[in-house]
DNA sequence: AACAATCCTGATAGAATCTTGATGGCGGCA
DNA sequence: TGCCGCCATCAAGATTCTATCAGGATTGTT
């Protein structure tokens, strides 16, 4: 897919709220198609297929919430519902029929655009095509859903203790670790100075992982400072 | 499909409010897991799995945004912000660190779990990707609708208890349940220690399901940890 | 610059502890 | 009576912890 600008559609009637948000979006790179009735926005969305519908719910000709259950009968373009009445139930059912998010006025324009970044966050990456999130750093790959991990393609099984200290410095990867800081990652705040721990699992991980534990690349040794994981 | 609870993961420092949010999310079936601290927090978003979090940006051990941060690393999992400091810019940062909504305090309970529905909706299959009703792994082969079992063509008769134990492990098909989350989605959470429960229906799962018991291939063990169904 | 004392790190191995799987009995219930 | 869920016990195995030793780097002193 061709990283195009966005489309977005303006369900909005109000000529003055229209502008504020054609020029805001116009000028952080976004497509505007704009509607003024909730006639018009349905037959927009469903010619247009904008990437994200904003949608006012105080129309003239029909009901924002209608609106909303019309165009998820067809699709299921993400919908930031933008309200003025934002005491009532409102809120609620439109969010349960089928509404991504719900801004009350009045709201600031980063906000807005903070908020569309998420909505086309979502459908970036529908979520059973949700990418795993792995880590790999040489011939060793870490899936950190599952709990695995492979060395050039083997499994490699760690203890509970190994597992935890390896995803410590996965969550730190690149950068050093104190020795302080990795031991009450894993062992809590109570062994923060027992370093020799680290000392034997450490040892123990660069046997799994390393290819010559006694060279080790991967797990490398920050003297006198800590541990670091070498990223990439 | 006998849909359990959904469970939430709190992270939320103060007492009061926390007791609030577990209330009303128990009071409308949500499973929920506390943490008071973001150390905490992070353990749990990692050891439990859960399909929403809570994260309150005012914690006392890590900034709120850097646990957003952290949890985007390894996780997708919808994340709604709360927090009270409103005005801000934390709310566009937290936004674009890969929370999923963001609530002001003071907001309502309705508001809270309309917008947990609209996370958890994003977390669902969409239409095509829809789960299949039959998983098959091996020889194993379980229709979820029918509520029948088979292993190599030949059905296999199970007690409610194993088949509610196995349909727990099919929800995480290849990645790791602890024995915690287990126990509490099959016996409640009142008996999340009680892991000798565990090994006798493993056991009697491993000798209805797999061709060699002693040598399991579809249930395996994962020490310290807990169970996994092999998928595929 | 040389030396020694000290600290840091890695290796190893045994003990203590925890975890797991196997088995069988008990009681409730249809 | 037969099935099922619950509970207790035991042995084997895995894991964690602890202690000890040696090589190397660093530091401080002369």
């Amino acid at each position: 897919m061709a990283a195009t600008a966005p489309l977005v559609l303006l369900i909005e009637d109000e000529p003055q709220m229209r502008r504020f948000l054609r020029t805001t979006l116009r000028a952080h790179d976004y497509q505007v198609v704009e509607a003024a009735s909730a006639r018009e926005g349905l037959a927009q969305a469903a010619g247009r297929n904008p990437e994200v519908i904003l949608l006012d719910l105080g129309l003239p000709d029909m009901d924002g919430l209608e609106v909303t259950r019309e165009i998820r009968r067809v699709a299921r373009t993400p919908i930031i519902v933008i309200s003025a009445r934002g005491q009532g139930h409102d809120k609620v059912t439109a969010l349960d029929l089928g509404a991504d998010d719900y801004l009350t006025k009045p709201f600031g324009a980063s906000e807005l655009l903070a908020r569309i970044r998420v909505a086309l966050r979502h459908s970036a990456f529908p979520p059973g095509t949700a990418p795993q999130p792995v880590f790999q750093a040489g011939e060793l790959r870490v899936d950190l859903v599952r709990r695995q991990v492979f060395r050039a393609d083997e499994e490699a099984h760690l203890t509970p203790t190994e597992y935890k200290l390896l995803a410590a410095l996965i969550r730190h990867a690149g950068r050093v670790i104190t020795h302080r800081q990795l031991l009450q990652e894993v062992w809590g705040s109570n062994y923060a100075d027992q370093s020799h721990y680290l000392r034997v699992y450490m040892a123990q991980l660069r046997h799994k992982l390393e290819r010559d534990p006694t060279r080790p690349r991967l797990l490398t040794t920050e003297p006198g400072v800590g541990y670091r994981l070498r990223e990439g």
